[in-house]
DNA sequence: TGTAAAAGTTTACGGTGTTTACGAGTGCTG
DNA sequence: CAGCACTCGTAAACACCGTAAACTTTTACA
């Protein structure tokens, strides 16, 4: 026993430093080589192992790329947070225009990421419990960064919100602003989907080519749908 | 020789019908039992063939795969353009309200080649000319039956447009224009990509699973961008 | 009818995920 | 300290896969 306060087992140190490696290892073959590229016996390979070995890791190479979405979910999570807190404190203006950046960025710079976590992973065409695994969590945290954005700037300057709001559409979203205790109306959270709704859609748009019939540079595009929703907002446009 | 009429020749016929039945051989595949289940040798067990033999009819898997993203993309294009000519003709409204809810309910019916469609395809991490193959070009006859869709909407009643349009973004958008003669204004173009991101955005966010934190039923969500969408173009909202 | 192209098969190579059985090392415990 | 259980890793094997080459059968046409 060489620490006093008992921190995590030698065994566990080096569990820990393996399924990190196999990350890495899985991660570098993805953007080097392509999703075809990332198999058990590459990343075996580059580690001096055999491939059997992994299964005392994850279950199936399914299971291991799922933990790899959620790592790779985070540091695009965390590439954001990093930008948006270069914008300033949390109640400054323009918070909300460096994440969106932010996020366009950081998939311009990781195209096969990107698909990666935002394409469809319903694999295998079955059953398939929709709402569990780690990269469902990595989800939910990449949601949160934007909507506390949101929650904030709601806080600071009520922007106008949709005056009627459908009673369909009540019933779907109170129920998620109670058992997350989110302090937004649902008016605001109605905003913050299309928002979110076309943030997305231009960004993947952009990445997965369906924009390139003769757009160059999708940039402007980009400044401009970032502009109309500013405007939705009631926030001055910055350009950036 | 027995038809006097020098039609396609025995021979194509058959190497036509043989070219449909791997093409659906395939679709069949990926549906029941998912993308990773299409492959060279399932396909030609289904026929009663070898696999090789597929190699006379497209050099390599991808290659096939691409003319199968092809072809699903038609029958989304085809449902849509049939669901809008149940709206009416040309110039009647509500044709836009169709072909959006089409491209929804086909997705939301066909998840799977949604995926296979829409999502990245930019395969193999390399170089890869990015404006060529099948895929391509039927994605140019989906954005058609939009943009003629958009074209008549806006030769019947002149919706609202950007009063400014941005220099960057006009020097993107003019050559498009001038290139296809499309009889649309730069801004009314600009209206047109911002409906179609709001539209894509919405619809893959839901097919992906990305709605569904706690969203049962994203039809409301949906039907608020729609009605949002609308009220931007200056139509009324027409409950589906 | 002969002949050349097309269509399909056989065989083979190197790759894959995954299972099973086995061995070496680690760490706890009596 | 001895024993033992558990962890990590390997080796062999199975059933697949895409693809290439050589070979055979079928088809169309001069």
């Amino acid at each position: 026993m060489t620490s006093a306060t008992t921190g995590p087992s030698r065994r566990e140190r080096l569990r820990a430093a393996t399924v990190a490696e196999i990350l890495t290892t899985a991660h570098r073959l993805l953007v080097t080589d392509g999703p075809t590229a990332v198999t058990l016996r590459a990343i075996s390979r580059e580690m001096g192992m055999t491939a059997p070995a992994l299964y005392r890791y994850y279950p199936s190479l399914e299971d291991l790329m799922e933990h790899l979405r959620a790592q790779l979910s985070d540091e695009c999570t965390a590439y954001i947070a990093a930008e948006m807190d270069k914008a300033g404190p949390v109640d400054s203006p323009g918070r909300l225009y460096q994440g969106a950046r932010a996020f366009r960025t950081w998939s311009k710079a990781h195209p096969i990421e990107f698909a990666e976590i935002f394409a469809a992973h319903e694999h295998g065409a079955g059953d398939g419990h929709p709402e569990d695994g780690p990269s469902h969590e990595a989800g939910m945290r990449f949601a949160a960064v934007f909507l506390n954005e949101f929650i904030a700037l709601w806080q600071r300057q009520r922007f106008p919100i949709a005056e009627h709001v459908s009673e369909e559409l009540r019933v779907q979203l109170q129920p998620f602003l109670d058992q997350f205790g989110v302090p937004l109306p649902v008016g605001a959270l109605q905003v913050f989907l299309s928002a979110w709704i076309r943030l997305y859609g231009a960004v993947a748009l952009e990445i997965f080519g369906h924009l390139h019939f003769g757009i160059a540079d999708v940039t402007p595009v980009f400044e401009a749908e970032l502009a109309d929703v500013a405007a939705r907002l009631g926030v001055e446009y910055q350009a950036p």
